[in-house]
DNA sequence: AACATGCATTGAACATGTTCAGAATTCTCT
DNA sequence: AGAGAATTCTGAACATGTTCAATGCATGTT
C-alpha cells in the first residue's frame, strides 16, 4: 500500500524526485506545526511547495502518510540517539529514562500533528493503523529499542520477553498524554513518565527479590503466555 | 457541540422528529453492520431512510455521531444488564466477569463500525475523542459501573479508587481487541478477557495478603497519586 | 379561516481528500 | 543527437462529509 521508500542508500545524487519529495515533506510539516494538521489542506501544502496538488499524491499516498513518513524519521533519530546515550549506563531506571525522555524530546514540538498517527486506530484494515499489519515492522523496530534498553543482568527470561511490548504500549500512552497535555512545556507528561518509570523500575527490582519472586513468577509466566497467544511476544 | 439528546422521558408520544431520528439511526446501523462503516455513505443512509441527505445532519452532527449515539444505548443496556446480573454475586472474579462479558455480548455483532469510536483518539479537541472533554460524562458513567462491580469487602481504599479507571482502560482494550480479532466468534478476545481477569483477580487477592501487602501498598499509593494528578481518580 | 411560530426537511452548494489520463521532463541506450 | 522508456508533474474531475438558505408543515392563537 505504501510507496517504496527507496531511500537511495545506493545513489549519492538525489534524483529530482527525491528533492521534490523532501520539499513537500518539509513544507507540510512546517504547515502542520504552524496551523495544525486538520486545517492544513493538501492544496495548501502543494501550493506552498509550488507544485500541483497531484504531486503530493505522487509521493505520499495520503495526508496521514506524510506524518507517517515523519514518524519514520523520528524512529531513526530515536534509535541513533538511544544507542549513543545508553553507552555506559547500566542501571535499569536510568536506561529507561534515556529511552523515554529522548523520544519525548524528539517529538515535543510536534503535538499539533502527532495525533494523525492515531487516525486509524479503529480501522484494523488500514495500512496506517497503529495496531495493524501495515505497521508491524515499525512496531518491531520500536520494540527492539526497548529490548535493548532493558538488556541488563538480573532480569528474568519472562520479563525480557514481556517488557518490549509493554513498554512500547506505555510509550504510545506517553505520546497520547503529550497530545492531550495542555500544561506549559508539557510538564505533566514529563512528570507522568518519570512517575511511571520510577514505579516500573522499583516493581521490577522488587519482583526479582528472593522473597517476592516466587509469588510473582507464575504471573509473569501467564502474562507471557497471553502475549504470545496474541502475537505480541 | 452535540444535539440535545432529549430522549423524551417526559412525553409518551413520539414527535415526528423523534420518529425520523430513530429511523435514520436504525437504518444507519443496519447499513454499517451489513457493509461496514467506511463504505456506507451519508447519502446511502439518507436515501435508504427515504429522506434528504441534510435530514441526517439535522439529527446527527456527523457520521461518527451516529455511532456515538448507538454507543450511548450500549452503555445504558450494559448498566442495566450489570445491575441485574450482579445481584447475589459476591466474588470479585465473578463480578468482573459479568461486567466484561456482558459488554462483549452487547457489542459482539458490531465490530464493523465500533472502530468509529476511535476515529478522534488523536484529536484532543474533538467532541467525540475517546479521551477528550466532550466524552467525560460518558467515561464517568462507564467507570461507575466498574466501581460498582468491584465494591466487595476487603479491597483497599487505594484499589477502590484506582480500579475504575484501570478497568475502564482495560475495557477499551477489550473493544480494540474485538475490532482486530478475526478469529471465529472472536474467540481470542473472549479468551484474552478471561485471562486478564483471572490474573487481575489473583493479583488483587495476593496484594491483600498480609505477607505481600506491605510491599505492594506503597505502589498503590503512588499509582493513585499519579491518577489523581492527571484527573483520572 | 387566517395567521404566526417553530419544528422538520429539502437539495443544491461547498470543502477537501483523492484519483487519473495525459503532458512535460529526464534518463538511457544506440 | 535522437528515439524510446521511465519518471515526474499537472490540473481537472470525482467522492463524500458537511453546511445552509429556502421551503414545507403542523400546531396553537386570534
Amino acid at each position: 500500500m505504501f510507496k517504496e521508500v527507496s531511500n537511495g542508500s545506493s545513489s549519492i545524487t538525489k534524483s529530482a524526485g527525491e528533492h521534490t519529495r523532501a520539499l513537500i515533506l518539509k513544507i507540510a510539516l512546517e504547515l502542520f506545526r504552524l496551523r495544525g494538521f486538520e486545517v492544513t489542506t493538501m492544496r495548501d501544502i502543494a501550493s506552498a511547495a509550488k507544485v500541483a496538488t497531484g504531486a503530493a499524491y505522487y509521493y505520499f499516498p495520503s495526508k496521514e502518510a506524510i506524518v507517517s513518513t515523519y514518524y519514520d524519521q523520528v524512529q531513526r533519530l530515536h534509535a541513533d540517539k538511544v544507542v549513543e546515550d545508553l553507552k555506559g549506563k547500566t542501571a535499569l531506571r536510568e536506561r529507561l529514562g534515556v529511552v523515554f525522555h529522548s523520544k519525548l524530546e524528539i517529538v515535543k514540538e510536534d503535538r499539533r500533528f502527532l495525533g494523525a498517527l492515531f487516525r486509524y486506530t479503529g480501522d484494523s484494515e488500514h495500512p496506517l493503523s497503529v495496531f495493524g499489519k501495515g505497521t508491524q515492522s515499525q512496531r518491531t523496530q520500536s520494540m527492539a529499542i526497548f529490548r535493548e534498553a532493558i538488556s541488563v543482568p538480573g532480569l528474568s527470561e519472562e520479563m525480557q520477553q514481556i517488557l518490549p511490548a509493554a513498554l512500547w504500549l506505555a510509550h504510545l500512552g506517553m505520546i497520547l498524554s503529550l497530545i492531550y497535555d495542555e500544561s506549559e512545556g508539557q510538564r505533566k507528561t514529563h512528570k507522568l513518565v518519570d512517575g511511571v518509570l520510577d514505579l516500573l523500575a522499583q516493581a521490577i527490582d522488587l519482583s526479582s527479590t528472593v522473597f517476592v519472586r516466587p509469588f510473582v513468577q507464575p504471573f509473569q509466566t501467564k502474562v507471557l503466555q497471553m502475549l504470545q497467544d496474541s502475537g505480541w511476544a
